[in-house]
DNA sequence: ACTATGTAGTCGGTCTTGTGC
DNA sequence: GCACAAGACCGACTACATAGT
């Protein structure tokens, strides 16, 4: 029973020596025909094998159950039939690991946490393994604008509108049956009307969108972002969602990893398709500036911004189709700035243990009231070990942060923040502002 | 020697679902 | 019925090793 663990602790101690990328290549390369190790680094990174325990499961007190697994592999196993994280599973755990040492625990633990950290991750674990070790699901992502403004100038781009919904691509199998897949690779079941009318579309083809609540009257942006959430991440049948499509290619160009179709024809072509076709649901994201002009890029987003869109997207005309983050897409939105009050921290985890995690801070709204949210995100490691040190040198100061917009929920009538991050503290300021 | 890129690992809000009281 | 934890969706960000020039 032990050995499989041992096996595992060894593995572990070795990949976690070295920050050496090339070196943990290697390290797991020696591990290539080591099934039993394998088989915890495919459960570790396989983003489809959840087990209904995190952190806080962990802390419960529950009863000890009957020894139902004797080995690793029977958890592993376990844990794959029963994750919804009921105190029984937990006594499942607490069970196993009863006989363990402790280094041996924390090590259970984490792989049924699923927090590991070994430094290496799917990409690498693909790497050395093959493609298909994990499941991976890759589809093309934005950088930002704002930080690569000289790679568009000469270049001619396309100009899309952003849309705030959830990214979605439509693949249909060899049968010709249709499937809708997130940007994580999950599949959105009973899509009512779209999985009907999408069967006119060509099914050697893949279509890559916005999934964005079909709406009569014009609606802010962050509400019908909920609202779209809200449908898309429910069982059941899913209706009233219109699919926002911004580009397609063929099904085999994808499976090789990307289209080396140029992004103006691979838009044109959709574009022609879906004007043809004109589907109630499926609708194309409009071209609304070609050329080369850098300074169309600003108008048009601050002209959509004050329209209440979340932005705009600059698409490099000439660009192949790259299953990853790549310059030849990127995001132009405007963040805003508030100068908020920390009135408490709490200490980060993992790599942020002992140093500073995040701090909740106070900002003013427009209705005047004060509220409060957390900012986690934009401190520099030096900045997280200093204020940890010193918790005195942020609680009660004003520190600038940026955030994109104002967010409100479905249970009460507050605000918060959303995408909060830190930018510097202002002790040259006492009061607190949005601006 | 310097910059760009890729990978890994933190952090936020809001929603649904499953569990247990 | 309610509160809580986990797991989705949207991301934001920094750190570091290595590839590229």
């Amino acid at each position: 029973m032990i050995n499989a663990i041992n096996d595992f602790e060894i593995f572990y101690q070795k990949i976690t020596s070295t920050n050496s990328r090339l070196e943990k290549e290697s390290i797991l390369n020696d591990y290539k025909n080591n099934e039993e190790v394998k088989e915890v680094l495919h459960f570790l990174f396989n983003p489809f094998i959840v087990t209904g325990i995190s952190k806080k499961k962990l802390t419960k007190n529950v009863t000890l159950s009957v020894q139902k697994c004797t080995n690793l592999h029977e958890l592993l196993a376990y844990f794959q039939m029963h994750n919804t994280g009921r105190d029984e599973d937990i006594a499942v755990l607490k069970q196993f690991t009863a006989e363990l040492n402790e280094a041996q625990i924390d090590l259970v633990n984490s792989i049924i946490k699923k927090d590991l950290t070994l430094g290496a991750n799917e990409k690498t674990l693909n790497k050395v393994f093959g493609a298909d070790f994990i499941p991976a699901f890759d589809v093309m992502l934005a950088e930002k604008y704002m930080e690569n403004t000289a790679f568009v100038v000469g270049k001619r781009f396309i100009i899309t509108e952003k849309f705030d919904g959830v990214r979605c691509m439509l693949i249909f199998n060899d049968a010709g049956e249709p499937t809708f897949f997130s940007r994580a690779g999950k599949s959105f079941d009973d899509m009512v009307e779209l999985s009907e009318e999408v069967r006119q579309l060509d099914p050697k083809m893949v279509y890559d969108g916005e999934l964005l609540l079909g709406v009569n009257q014009p609606i802010d942006s962050a509400d019908l972002y909920r609202m779209t959430v809200k449908v898309t991440n429910s069982d059941g049948a899913k209706t009233g969602l219109v699919y926002n499509v911004f580009d397609c290619l063929p099904k085999a160009d994808l499976l090789n990893g990307g289209s080396a179709i140029p992004c103006e024809k691979r838009k044109t072509d959709l574009s022609r398709q879906l004007k043809n076709l004109k589907l109630p649901h499926v609708k194309e994201v409009p071209m609304l500036y070609i050329g080369n002009d850098v300074a169309k890029i600003d108008t048009i987003c601050d002209e959509y911004t004050n329209m209440g869109r979340e932005g705009i997207m600059v698409n490099i005309a000439d660009a192949p189709y790259e299953c990853k983050r790549t310059k030849n897409l990127l995001k132009v939105k405007r963040f805003n700035a508030a100068d908020v009050r920390v009135l408490d921290w709490e200490e980060g985890s993992g790599a942020n243990q002992g140093k500073l995690g995040a701090v909740t801070v106070e900002f003013i709204a427009p209705d005047n009231k004060h509220y409060t949210c957390k900012v986690g995100s934009g401190f520099e490691k030096e900045e997280r070990e200093e204020f940890f040190a010193h918790p005195e040198k942020i609680v009660g100061h004003i520190i600038e942060i940026g955030y994109f917009e104002l967010s409100q929920n479905q249970n009460d009538d507050g605000y918060s923040l959303r995408f909060p991050t830190f930018k510097c503290l202002r002790d040259d300021k006492d009061e607190i502002s949005m601006h």
